[in-house]
DNA sequence: CTGAAAGCGCTTACAG
DNA sequence: CTGAAAGCGCTTACAG
């Protein structure tokens, strides 16, 4: 900038409004041209960081999901992402892995970037963080998490009984009676949101309780033969429903492994999308997240927060409804 | 830092020393103490921004991949951002979705951001960019990409034609003749390379040349139906290999709604590691790129460069070595 | 219509 | 052992 302005004999102050586009009106249109064309020969591109030094604005956001790597955040993180570039952001993420205190770390990095705004999927143990952005006033919001001891902080998710509830639904509609679920052993309120959903709607619908079988997510491949089995032949569920993606994948290699008819001895639904449901011998169903309109209502909220211009609260927690999609797996 | 300093009634100076860690030894423990304590107390961290706009550092790594929500590249991300944590470095990253306008977009966005230095897989027609950093002299280092216009540029990769023999022979071992893959009609010199590795290796092995079926990227869903059963029923291959992850998926579904018995009419291949491969009805086989070793390469050739201790080169292109994951689908 | 100047929150060579 | 001061590359209220 500088150097534009010694070369053409101006001001810096002059260059900076020129190259903003301000008080345009007040400008000669002669040395505003020669600004511009002088720029674009250079092939100059403000540095961003002393640009944010003086106006606060970073124009970047900070996402912490669990896990990258996983296609459910690997989602998020795509259409995060693009909504963001709508609107001139960028994102900067971290994986936390679950862990509180990598959770911490990362978010206090993203902080001290100067973050405009934060999407956080908190893991348990880690909800203090709430109050703090609150002190901060800095703006954030909470997806595909629910705590309800905050139950003021903006909160975007599934409305995971509603889902849950639907998925039983077409499982009594179809003809199955005895159904099981297999989960995570945590406290996440989104999983305890399903399986409540879901044992409600078994109770209300078939008249029984379902199955739960319960997992430790580090010992999941070493447990999951025991509870497909004991599903199977001991409690005699004809109906199951993984929680998770990563569950889905691998309780679903596990039943490939075993000789039993899908759907007419076991019906399979899933939680979340991915491709991969359709190379398992039957078409997998799913129920699946409206993962666009969330992370767009994630963005319009944040920024709407960065800019004040509206003050508008979340109706919170924003629980979205999904869709089932529905293939060979459970429909009989 | 300020307050800190007015509260104490030391310079900002000192406090910078302080909680920099500099000087140690010359100054007066008791203040040091009385510094940090404060620091703490006041739960003061740093303005990065600041910090970065004076000692010309970031410590951010800029990440351009293809999608970020497809699994082969959330997992490179995972590596790299695991790496690059452990040396105090973040990553912002983009998705470029192939498209040589967004990667340049993306790239100066990054670039405006100052970041220290950027891992990138380059679309074709964006080659142009390692000139451009070469001139800049900003660090960065290509990953899964070639360029055999630009043979000095610092490139990670697999070794492909190699990873395509390793197949071959796999193959030809386990007594499949007639050998078929499906890749992308792209111009890509790594998938150039699998083809050209895959021909070679199957003429000097089997003596006759496999079946080769493109697909359009855009088109995949419409043309495997056509391109799996052409290789099946017309030309009769029996050992087929899927060149990307994305084309295995596309192709394993379809190939489940099919009767034809794995390995025994057909063998199968894929290339990238999956969890998926494991629901098919019988356990894909697929060459595994050693991901963490790469990301940890280009890691470290990075932060040589940007801290200019060491001024290696990276013996060019680095083509690294993978291993063949073998399950049911292709043993006889 | 244009410029001089202060300041964003830090770091660091220099002086004492 | 400690501080005053310059400066990183911008923006913007103010003065002319």
């Amino acid at each position: 900038m500088k150097d534009i302005a010694n070369e053409l004999g101006v001001s810096v102050a002059l260059v900076s409004y020129v190259l903003n586009g301000k008080k345009t009106d007040k400008i000669n249109e002669n040395t505003a041209a020669r600004i511009k064309e002088l720029a674009a020969k250079m092939n100059y591109s403000p540095n961003q960081i002393a640009k944010s030094l003086k106006t606060n604005r970073t124009h970047t956001l900070g996402l912490i999901v669990a896990d990258i790597s996983n296609l459910f955040y690997s989602s998020i993180a795509k259409y995060i992402e693009e909504e963001a570039n709508k609107h001139g952001y960028h994102v900067i993420y971290g994986s936390a892995h679950e862990d509180p205190e990598r959770f911490n770390s990362i978010l206090q990095l993203l902080l001290s970037r100067q973050v405009d705004g934060l999407i956080l999927a908190v893991p348990e143990k880690a909800e203090g963080c709430i109050q703090m952005l609150g002190d901060l006033s800095k703006p954030f919001v909470v997806i595909d998490r629910k705590f309800n001891e905050y139950p003021k902080a903006p909160t975007i998710l599934l409305d995971n009984r509603h889902a849950s509830a639907t998925i039983v639904e077409h499982f009594a509609e179809n003809g199955f009676k005895r159904l099981g679920v297999v989960t995570l052993n945590r406290k996440l309120v989104s999983l305890q949101d399903r399986k409540e959903g879901f044992v409600e709607a078994a109770m209300r619908l078939l008249g029984t309780k379902p199955f739960i079988y319960a997992l430790e997510e580090e010992q999941m491949d070493a447990q999951i033969e025991a509870v497909i089995h004991k599903a199977i032949y001991k409690d005699k569920v004809d109906g199951l429903c993984f929680f998770t993606n990563k569950i889905a994948m691998t309780g679903l290699a596990r039943i490939s492994a075993i000789d039993i008819a899908v759907p007419e001895q076991l019906g399979i639904v899933c939680f979340d999308e991915a491709k991969a449901y359709n190379i398992f011998r039957t078409p997998v169903s799913y129920y699946m997240q409206p993962l666009p309109e969330m992370s767009k209502m994630a963005i319009d909220y944040l920024l709407g927060q960065i800019d004040k211009k509206e003050n508008k609260i979340l109706a919170n927690p924003k629980e979205f409804i999904g869709n089932l999609v529905v293939q060979k797996s459970s429909r009989r």
